[in-house]
DNA sequence: TATGGACTGGACAACGTTGTCAGAGATGAG
DNA sequence: CTCATCTCTGACAACGTTGTCCAGTCCATA
């Protein structure tokens, strides 16, 4: 079984060694075909770039000699000399989170339109490690950057390579200290109204469970709550409202809390899908019915029983509209950071249409 | 709004006019700050590659220099020097899909511990996609590729580029055509486990809803729902099996086959997670309760009612596991192709559990 | 036959970095 | 004081590609 090396420094070409470029069994280069071909190595350049000023003779003979030798074109080197490395970072929270696997799709697509490779990294809301992640982008020449900012994270860290000419867009959360491209949901929006509908319902206690409050978008789903409560003229009791880590026994503890004592809430609005699911996991087990609207739509909301009520977002919206600004900015788009809010948008399901008990 | 231009070529350089390396406000090199701290070009590239032999106060003003100057490594050209890239490229079906991001986010984690970056596509099981990828891949020079091979894809066209010595590793399915490392989950067992756990509640009619036959892990399930049947010596009806494009259209009108007629299936193997979903949708639909095993787990199978059995795979391991082999050939490993497979989990919810109508 | 133009092909420098090697000072021994 | 040794530094070539520019060839025309 393989070994599992402590890497010295996350992100940087490994020091081999020895001279350069011994663990490729040799690659053939344009040099190697020309020679072969026996022509001038700028007239392969033309042939694998299909430029005019080859004769179609010519042109095959070399053609022939790029399939001998299987020859494929070194972009590092392409890159080097031309200085657009057709390529775009991409930094997020986590991979694996459907959300944002949905929202990447999304950016690879576009950025396949316009001929670029996605470079992905996760930054598991370690502001650290989205800086390294971002930097190594950097320094592979990325030719633009998406950032999900990881919490706290602060930006200016950008500013020189915003300057070099990297154009940057942070999606799901504004960045910090810096002026940028931004697409956002709606967040605060779209929990008012989901609040807003258990209120309709005739919920007068309702909870909030969500993120920490140093992530943007879980700060602004909490004022949106609040705003919704309190254009009912609800008040808001100490014991509804729980922000910090999603671990599942965190929820159940915030849970219980919200659901007991003399205060205890009849519905629940969860801040986002790691949430709800905790909290839909819990509920059942303590097979209480309680009406739930959940932040973030996911897979099987219909096929639970009440079916799920969320406040969907638009991953792949998000994700899309993030790309067209950046290459928009790489065809040369000038100004300011823009700013663009997706809405979010209410789906009725069942969970959310439950009366107070 | 952007607009959207069509690609000339997928995953090639942008051919732009004019002199090279426009678009960058000047990035400073290293030659810039040398000048600007008065000292060589290679003291500089030392000072910031940690290297031995530079003054203390040699390096301070090298260090102020490049702050100055917001100066950052061209990583590009290091790697043209260095020939290796401390990347790797990782093409897959479709990152959107959780089964592929969970495996996407395992092998981003070893690929960190070991200071590579990951490109990522989506080749969307189109065979001349995944070619084109990977070879775009190849041309940036990727230390690995992990490849999940699109169906029908020939994989021959990776001749060069293994001989080159990218380290290449299959995972998910088999290669076709070449010898190399792979990594795979249990098909054949599990499905065989899967519908024996179905004979075992006293099914004789068991229907299999899978993907299309020319995708190896279909074809696998296939063949275990068929000698779990043979070995109970129970007969398999044609009605019973479909195998095709897994759109929900497609999975209601097969399932509605097998469901009806004089040799209605009492009971359902689905061969992946979108024909799952898909049948949990029609049955809910049409209010029938029959019993139903999955192939792939999915995050909300146990809120469902009856909950969700399902033979699980292990995307995290596979995608560990993948990396692990990339990586030690990368290390120096030499050898013919290495086959892993990992075993799947039958995980008993209910939906498995319910008897013959 | 000479001349011009169109076309084809190749020599050369440059992109920004790193490996090699040699030079410049400083230090110590004889 | 000289020579050897050691430490630090920098000049230079090379990685593989592309842009520039010039030289040669071929044909048609004056």
């Amino acid at each position: 079984m393989p070994s599992e090396p402590q890497a010295a420094t996350p992100y940087a070409v490994g020091d081999t060694a020895g001279p350069p470029a011994q663990r490729y069994g040799h690659r053939p280069t344009m040099k190697d075909v020309a020679a072969r071909a026996g022509v001038g190595l700028k007239t392969v350049s033309r042939v694998v770039n299909g430029e005019p000023g080859v004769t179609a003779d010519t042109a095959e003979r070399v053609q022939t000699a790029i399939t001998a030798l299987g020859f494929r074109r070194n972009d590092s080197a392409r890159i080097l000399r031309k200085g657009r490395t057709a390529s775009v970072g991409l930094v997020l929270e986590d991979i694996a989170d459907p959300f944002y696997s949905s929202l990447s799709r999304a950016i690879e697509e576009v950025s396949r339109l316009h001929g670029s490779l996605l470079f992905t990294g996760s930054s598991d809301e370690d502001p650290e490690r989205e800086e390294q992640l971002a930097l190594a982008f950097c320094a592979r020449r990325v030719d633009g950057l998406v950032i999900v900012p990881a919490a706290g994270a602060d930006h200016r860290y950008l500013e020189p390579e915003i300057r070099a000419g990297i154009a940057t867009v942070f999606i799901d959360r504004p960045p910090l200290g810096l002026d940028a491209d931004t697409v956002l949901t709606a967040n605060a929006a779209g929990a008012r109204a989901g609040t807003a509908h258990l209120i309709s319902q005739g919920h007068r206690r309702i909870a909030f469970l969500g993120d920490s409050p140093d992530i943007h978008t879980a700060a602004e789903r909490a004022r949106g709550y609040r705003e919704a409560m309190a254009e009912a003229g609800l008040p808001v009791h100490d014991s509804w409202v729980a922000m910090g880590p999603t671990a599942p026994e965190r929820v159940e503890a915030a849970l219980a809390a919200a659901l007991s004592g003399p205060h205890a809430a009849t519905a629940l609005f969860c801040g986002n899908n790691r949430v709800t699911v905790a909290a839909v996991r819990q509920l059942r087990a303590l097979d209480r019915q309680v009406a739930l609207v959940g932040f973030d739509d996911l897979e099987f909301a219909d096929l639970l029983s009440p079916g799920l009520t969320v406040v969907a977002q638009d991953p792949a919206g998000i994700g899309r509209t993030a790309a067209q600004l950046l290459f928009a900015r790489l065809d040369g788009h000038t100004g300011p950071g823009r700013r663009i809010e997706l809405p979010a948008r209410l789906v009725m399901r069942g969970s959310g249409e439950i009366p107070p008990a």
